[in-house]
DNA sequence: ATTGCTATTGCGAACAACCGCAATAGCAAG
DNA sequence: CTTGCTATTGCGGTTGTTCGCAATAGCAAT
């Protein structure tokens, strides 16, 4: 796959070094449909050598993220969720705070602020990391009828 | 101040109580400017009763952000920044990736994605709770010298 | 003031994520 | 195929945050 040969391409640019681990974890990623906690990735790696320990997932993790082939984004469940990027390319994240629900939606979107925000602070804003809460439109709806009671799920 | 008092209608109408905790974490924010960690929050706490506990701050900083009278914002260091709100009330908060620098800024500049987001995916963006990361204009003329080796620092 | 209901607390333990370090193993050069 | 440099790993321990539970204490009604 295109993935593996840009992550072996992009780690020997920055004199790092493609090993066994590493690759299981790009490859359960594959595997792998949506997003994933780091236990998922753990347990199935796990699964191909019982000797991977779990920090060198989570370091895999913030490398592949670092490379932009995997995006990382908080539910708000006290447990990060990991996204293979391969085809698709970076994305902005919707997500739901009362149904947890991710939308992945084009950056382009994020044109206009992105500008504005450059124009009028300096600041240049990174889309690929970007995670916006709200409602998705079901739960929305739901909330419009009985306003009281912020909806915990 | 007002912020108390609107601190104490909120917990009424639902059905909560005022304890002295929530008093004193509440009036901690108050001496405090801009962003505080929540060990500088429990620190000065318990100088003034040794008896409160870490989770009741943590437990009451939720409730807090809950009625929007906090912001937190998470600026990489593992450590969550909590910021009172009471009198600007909530803005939106644009986080330096590289040197951690936080800009508060009118929620007014999400307008207009926030219309795009619902009329195109019926997502009700949440404002108040948004952090965009970047870099800041210091820091992104910085990197724009040397495009190489992502600052860490 | 007293009472009763229940929200809230403190405590201890759980949890996810991270770090420092010595041992291991990629990888390039000879 | 060796050798040497150093990125990477596994391990153990630490940090920041949250949870469950029994005891406490707000608050409204009597």
């Amino acid at each position: 796959m295109a993935c593996e040969k840009k992550f072996m391409h992009q780690l020997r640019e920055h004199g790092l070094r493609l090993t066994p681990q590493r690759e299981m974890v790009l490859g359960v990623m594959h595997e792998i449909e949506g997003f994933a906690t780091v236990e998922e990735i753990y347990g199935r790696v796990h699964e191909l050598s019982s000797s991977v320990d779990l920090s060198t997932v989570y370091r895999t993790l913030d490398l592949l993220q670092e490379f932009d082939l995997v995006a990382s984004v908080d539910l708000g469940d006290g447990q990060r969720h990991y996204e293979l990027l391969g085809l698709h390319g970076p994305h902005l994240h919707l997500v739901c705070q009362s149904c947890g629900e991710v939308m992945g939606v084009d950056l382009a979107v994020l044109e206009p602020l992105s500008q504005q925000l450059k124009e009028q602070y300096g600041f240049v804003l990174d889309g690929g990391q970007v995670s916006l809460p709200g409602l998705c439109e079901k739960c929305a709806a739901l909330n419009a009828s009985k306003s009281d009671t912020p909806p915990q799920n």
